[in-house]
DNA sequence: GCAACCTACCTTACTAAGTACGGGAGCGGT
DNA sequence: ACCGCTCCCGTACTTAGTAAGGTAGGTTGC
């Protein structure tokens, strides 16, 4: 049989194969991305596939160590502001790819890049002074605060803005103003408010977690003191 | 035919369906959530269930909503208790049910007790004196660390405490310790701790965003005076 | 008292997806 | 020439969701 149906397609590598596999979750969420959907967006029978990866698993898990290796990685310089280039890039990635935050859940083998993010955090922070405790408690808050502000953005409505018409119109039929009144108080204050998108709010929490530790970090150099 | 195969089993309701349906997902995961095992699970054949619910999204919107009707609503007396009260709450429905944290990720139609529990969450940021804006602000906050923080929960090998051997073993292969000190490091110290279980640093990082919060609620009362 | 209807359930069958199994074509090395 | 390897394909099985169209027993209107 021929190995190359198209015009001398470059033979797939697992590379390759995970790109594509990243292109058509964003396009159409995880939903669409089917081995049979993926072996066409890659000119190949499905079969194909299955010399380049050991299942869809094994694509899934490749999937979100991808999007790791999107991440800035924070380097040298003060801890507070590489961890906000770090959450912020994290967060877009996390954005630009909505459909990974549901893979955190299930992935439970984490790839290179996603080992190697981690060490990079735990490098800063421990440079900068936390204890390994310490920089384990920082480091779970700031992930919480990421991933978990992630999860409610890709739960949004669609669309780049907030508020798309339908859900919202779906959200008034189930909804009676009068026995929610603070629910109904906050959507009247957001859709009044020309310019909100819920993404806004990803700075202030972030700034209050960083300032608790920053106190956090204080009271450790306090206690080696003494 | 026979309406009721075997011996006089009460008649299906939505409610019977999602309630099996959380049981089922509770035992094996979302995948184990099928339309036939459903079916089974209730000793039915499986179109039965589509006169009592519409497909399969919306079995899994109910569930979203069941799950948030476990949830403690919080009520009158301090703003910070019922917040710390409703946190752990909802944090423990969710490690009940680690699938539903997937699940928020693509329901975007909440139910009736989502939107009473948005409700009275926002009642007691209000009443204890948050503006409309610093009430989303908190909520946000406060939200996007419990949703992660059990996110980060679910995505741990299986199990109640930490740590499963197998998955330990998996990661050690992947793993050289030279190259991610860091990360080593903090793997070899919780290993060491007889007690450490990730999910003690819930608190952690919930009093710090509290006491964030508090600085925020003191600010805004300040400048209304002014 | 009977036809019309409704409710709760079932049978069958179609479609889409993951993937086991077993080729087969080209190529390098002996 | 033969072996074995890599990359790819065809066929087919299995499990899922669910569309279409029953059927039995109760309820309702006349």
């Amino acid at each position: 049989m021929n190995v190359q149906p198209d015009s001398s397609r470059p033979p797939l590598t697992r590379e390759l194969v995970l790109r594509r596999a990243v292109e058509l979750a964003d396009e159409g969420g995880l939903g669409a991305l089917t081995m049979r959907s993926l072996a066409q967006g890659l000119g190949v029978k499905p079969m194909s596939l299955y010399h380049h990866v050991a299942n869809k698993e094994e694509i899934l898990d490749g999937l979100v160590d991808l999007v790791f290796a999107e991440v800035d990685l924070p380097s040298e310089g003060p801890w507070r502001r590489e961890m906000e280039r770090r959450a912020a890039s994290l967060r877009s990635a996390l954005a630009r790819h909505p459909w990974s935050v549901g893979l955190l859940e299930t992935r439970t083998s984490p790839g290179a890049a996603t080992l190697q993010h981690h060490d990079a955090v735990l490098r800063v922070l421990r440079e900068a002074g936390f204890s390994i405790e310490g920089a384990g408690h920082a480091y779970a808050l700031l992930d919480s605060y990421i991933y978990g502000f992630a999860l409610q953005e890709a739960g949004l409505p669609i669309g780049a803005p907030d508020s798309d018409p339908e859900a919202m119109e779906a959200l008034a039929r189930s909804f009676a103003p009068a026995d929610l009144p603070y629910l109904a108080e906050t959507a009247m204050y957001r859709v009044m408010q020309p310019g909100y998108a819920f993404g806004n709010e990803f700075g202030f929490g972030l700034g209050i977690i960083l300032d608790g530790l920053e106190g956090l970090l204080a009271r450790e150099r306090q206690s080696v003191v003494e």
